[in-house]
DNA sequence: TCTGCGCGTTGAAAGGTTTCAATAGCAGAC
DNA sequence: GTCTGCTATTGAAACCTTTCAACGCGCAGA
């Protein structure tokens, strides 16, 4: 218990505690406290001489007890649905730097679409005790999420919406951004357009199909065909537009679910010789930064993801301060972004 | 404290605790934390009933008092590059896998080359007594590794080699990779060869450079060129290939630093009419998901990502369990991946 | 019947922070 | 010189889990 030796070298044998700078400095722990958390309320003599002790020292304040204490962890969980697409990097992208201006942790997990990681992620920020979760739900988890409010944490669904009323969320229009491409196609004189993507149960792919729809049927001679796919990648694009291509009545225009889809489509199209945009335009959805640099850059409707996760953020750190704050869906607008490939 | 209350509905005002459950199975919070932790220890009739209690009472373990009594956080830190690069989120997510088995939570920062960010994730991950670290060094933090390391944090470099054998390493053999990339350009006939990429001052592109000017200089009449950029992204290997094409004596061949910048090339040389291969090939490195799904599929030295990061989390776990662990520099070997874009 | 043994269980201590009621110190008012 | 009111500081309690020495009990062996 060498309590007063404690010196310039960083004896770090075991970790330094408040203890060991109030000792250091010849105040009350409670001091160091409040040096901590609350400087103005600390005399400037005394602040400073701690503030000094504690450099000296190299104490650095140990969260955990910070969070038994508190009673609730300061990290944000985040479940993404897929770590592999841009799009939902970019948004934790925002998440994260939004985050960082407020010193919290960001505790991440991918659920890959399968809703029993989706679970286990669920499990460890309970046992976390995180003060918010962000999630883009994959399985049945309304229940969960539920206790976990109960229990006090935050929930913003991002990318989703829960239908309830239950939750704030933050998505993007996605009757307007379907409007916006087939618009866009329409105006630039296609009528034969395909809209690949699925599966058709999404909600997203629900609106943006019907919006597209809408559209349209609002021109004379102009048709929309669908072509579901089970996944949005890469790999369903491609496949998606060599059936298109061996098919009958070859569409002049794709507009395809998102932009992995559409770089998809782009390769079968090159690959079969295809011109793009002058045989088919093609406008993907998100405009992830590998749509600009498409061999064909690629034309897309900009979803704006760092705002997303940006608003994100935000609204959970309003719930998180004021449980009551009301609930709210966020709804950002999508943006036309022209480019090469639909000419 | 009407602790015989207990009943099914989970009266949620408080967290319950390991107290709680106690109070209501009757044992003490000795008993029911053996139950948590060392089951074999319970005798099966008290395992069988405090487990139901626990599952009534919705009892889920405060992780942040485990830790206080540990001392040490389960969760792993990883300051990633660049989560704007697949690359890294391609590690990154084969680091949560594995930790996922383990149970170990992932907090996640991505420095985005920025020495300053970089810093203040060392500093949260310092507060939050994280067991281990995972990194891509950007700025000079070897001192603060020394000292996280001191302080009992295990730390596991990735994708770079620190030189001073301090700390243990993933990264994958450049010097054999860039080796694979010439020799496959030289064997399918190409001679002049350019090579896009930078800042000249990383070791890996001094690594991947050098070895394809040896291969380059076995061959009679074969030559390489070197085209050096500020980063390694779309934008870089756009302008690279476009000074390449404005130039005179046009290669035949363009090995880039990475799959970012291939695309970027391959956009270039697609826009100014250039074919590919037949004028010009392109080979990339890493293999990224966009390597494959380009317009025209890029060839490509492979970095078993994946591997990476389970093999940098297995050394983590590793060094956590026994702090006298010895360093090791693991060195994974690329493969070449031969597509449409090399012939 | 007594001793010794082992198993299962107990209860208290420890871990580091924050909070808050209580205290000390001090200047100014009377 | 005493009292009031204020500010700065104190010290202990609380947060929840894990660990470990100690305890009680039943049973086998003497």
């Amino acid at each position: 218990m060498t309590t007063s030796e404690a010196t310039t070298n960083g004896d770090t044998s075991r970790s330094v505690s408040v203890k060991d700078v109030a000792a250091a400095a010849g105040v009350s722990v409670g001091t160091v406290s409040n040096v901590l958390n609350r400087p103005e309320k600390v005399s400037p003599a005394t602040l400073e001489h701690v503030q000094q002790v504690i450099g000296r020292l190299g104490f650095v304040r140990n969260d955990a007890a910070r969070q038994l204490r508190a009673g609730t962890n300061r990290a944000i969980g985040m479940v993404v649905l897929d770590v592999r697409n841009p799009f939902f990097t970019d948004i934790a992208r925002g998440v994260e730097l939004r985050l960082a201006e407020h010193r919290r942790p960001l505790i991440l997990g991918s659920s890959d679409q399968d809703a029993e990681r989706e679970s286990t992620y669920l499990d460890l920020f309970e046992e976390q005790r995180v003060s918010g979760l962000l999630i883009t739900p994959v399985g049945k988890v309304l229940p969960r999420l539920r206790r976990l409010r109960e229990r006090g944490t935050a929930v913003v669904v991002v990318d989703r919406r829960t239908g309830s009323r239950e939750f704030s969320s933050v998505a993007v229009d996605d009757v307007r951004g379907g409007r916006l491409a087939a618009q866009h196609l329409l105006e630039s004189g296609r009528r034969r357009i395909a809209f690949i993507g699925g599966p058709r149960g999404l909600t997203q792919i629900k609106h943006r199909l019907h919006a597209a729809q809408e559209e349209v049927d609002a021109v004379d001679g102009a048709r929309l065909r669908f072509v579901e796919t089970g996944t949005m990648d890469a790999d369903a694009g491609r496949r998606g537009a060599e059936d298109l291509l061996a098919g009958p009545d070859r569409p002049d225009a794709i507009f395809a679910a998102n932009d992995l889809v559409a770089l998809g489509v782009l390769q079968a199209l090159t690959l079969a010789g295809v011109r793009v945009p002058e045989d088919v335009a093609i406008i993907g959805f998100d405009d992830i930064d590998f749509a600009a640099s498409a061999a064909i850059p690629l034309s897309s409707v900009r979803q704006p993801r760092a705002e997303m996760g940006r608003a994100a953020i935000d609204l959970l750190l309003a719930a998180i301060d004021d449980p009551a704050a009301q609930v709210r869906d966020i709804v950002l607008e999508p943006e036309l972004v022209v480019r090469r490939s639909t000419g």
